[in-house]
DNA sequence: TTGTATGCGTTATCAT
DNA sequence: ATGATAACGCATACAA
């Protein structure tokens, strides 16, 4: 092994008295390649140990085979979740994967958006933060022609592609739920209040009370940023009220615990004098005590199917059509366990 | 706003009828150019909307500005948190991430390091996989000079710098803990047997029982592979035996949750028949009931170290240096909680 | 202050 | 079956 830095197709070529042209087909195994030539070239290339250049690839190639994948938090445990399964299903298309986090700032989303602007991805993957209401930055990104998919938080202000559960009929569900164990005032620990998916859920609470003929309660709706503080505050609240809710469907399972962990602390029992449902199905749900109920999503559905909706669009891309932006619709399930089921 | 695909340097230099090299130097904001030429280059970029081609710099300047990380697994708590900090050191020093997880699988972490050798980044940062026993595969990286980083899971076959904590030390402190509070037949559930940091854990529970004049027995250590149905397995092993053990140190808060869950569902209270002691201190740790104590590692250190040490490689590696393979030791911190204090 | 020419590593289109 | 050469988009040493 003799070569010591990057050895180049040029080397090669140089030392073997042959063309880049040839070495570069003899390594790509092209036809028209004589078996003697082939043979000295690999033969070469494997003793110095040379590796493409990937850079140079992508300049020719003017695609990275690497997708962009932009969440509001890496440490969530659905985003990490679903993150592992697009990782996954990329790797196996071939295609790797550049993430960036938000950490639910939108001045930090668009960053990162402009960041995997300047060519470094074929495609982009994002779940929106909080605090996003304007999509500029999304736009820019597809006129400059670079694919887009959206999964859980998405918007309906972008015309892309997205990986969704039926938020609204998934909450209903759960309510649902509720009231059939005799629960009958039920309060929503929601998300911010411009996430589109905490007000989703919002209208299936809403439309299962209605439904059930409860009246709706603007006190028992309360926002919440996802901070243990905030939730518990938030509880807090609402135990102190003047007619405590009976009942609490959280947006989800993190805010759940935290939930549950203070009711307990302040001396009422769950389910049997505040029942709790949440979203998510964080494994940590079957193992808490109470075991908690919760919105199973089809998690390992979200990470294969956006990555396929993606490259489906990529390779749409490069014939010169254009993907009719489907929204794909992933169902749920709720799991019910103590939390919601008086003894 | 015209010029529908990518522009190019060349576009704006042949519309203004400059060179490309007076375009480039324009929108670089360097020294020796004419305020007017300047102005009209940048008017003419922004109204064309123009973004440098990241790969063509790459190809240039022969680096990428991308750092790798490769990970067991992307969903388990520690390691979602670390990199959730890498990539926000990363992105703080202008750096993107490419991500990949070795799924546990050695191959596959061959794999992954394989792809990243091909000049795709800059630098990588590595937690070894359960299976990771040879390390021809990081020689290899070392050997085409892209600079490497351990942390927590690393090995000593390789020279780079680590960022780790001191297992021995904290496990003995942990098992110290569980002696001081009057336990006295204390299992260990460890990892994977070629774990090292399980295997450095050992040696502290060792340490521990030496110390404290207990003896050592082989039947109250058992490997796990991290999966619910091992983790239980081996618990009832444990509670079943002749000489149930009245304390467990678990490797990891996950094996820990299992571990209690199951402790109670067979009818046995923590802390009092059983006191459990883990690793991770996961913010679940002090909702659970009882609450865990855990050991914390300073996991927003792990990877801003991580990645200074990584990016103090890259600088000096351009001018020729090399790093001592320094090893960075964190600190890390008992967190008492109830699973393992007797009432 | 600006332009020319060359290189980065590879693929691809012509020839031969 | 192989070789020259032009791209890909940009930076830069050297001229002017």
């Amino acid at each position: 092994m003799m070569k010591s830095g990057k050895v180049t197709i040029k080397d090669i070529a140089r030392h073997l008295n042959v063309s880049t042209a040839t070495v570069s087909r003899a390594l790509r195994d092209m036809h028209d390649i004589h078996p003697d030539t082939k043979k000295a070239v690999l033969d070469l290339a494997k003793e110095w140990d040379y590796q493409p250049n990937q850079m140079a690839l992508n300049l020719v190639k003017s695609k990275t085979k690497t997708l962009g994948v932009i969440v509001p938090n890496l440490n969530y445990y659905f985003f990490s979740e679903v993150l592992s399964h697009i990782e996954d299903a990329a790797h196996a298309e071939g295609y790797s994967v550049l993430i960036g986090q938000s950490k639910e700032s939108f001045d930090r989303e668009k960053n990162n958006v402009e960041d995997l602007m300047h060519g470094q991805v074929d495609g982009v993957i994002i779940s929106l933060s909080r605090e996003t209401t304007e999509v500029e930055h999304l736009q820019h990104l597809q006129r400059r022609g670079i694919p887009l998919v959206f999964f859980d938080r998405h918007t309906d202000l972008v015309e892309a592609p997205s990986v969704i559960v039926d938020n609204r009929k998934a909450a209903k569900n759960a309510v649902d739920h509720l009231i059939e164990n005799g629960y009958k005032r039920i309060a929503y620990l929601a998300g911010p209040t411009n996430l589109l998916i905490s007000n989703q859920r919002l209208m299936g609470y809403q439309d299962a009370l209605r439904e059930a003929g409860f009246d709706f309660f603007a006190h028992h709706l309360l926002h919440n940023d996802f901070t243990p503080e905030k939730t518990c505050a938030n509880v807090k609240a609402l135990l102190d009220m003047a007619d405590p809710p009976d009942a609490l469907l959280c947006v989800s399972d993190r805010i759940a615990f935290t939930a549950i962990h203070f009711i307990k602390t302040s001396g009422r029992k769950v389910p049997d004098d505040v029942g709790v449902v949440s979203f998510n199905d964080d494994p940590m749900c079957a193992l808490f005590t109470p075991s908690l109920t919760s919105v199973a999503q089809p998690i390992s559905d979200f990470g294969k199917q956006t990555v396929q909706l993606l490259l489906r669009q990529i390779k749409l891309q490069q014939i010169g059509e254009a993907l009719p932006p489907e929204t794909v619709v992933l169902p749920t399930e709720l799991k019910i366990r103590e939390s919601s089921v008086r003894r």
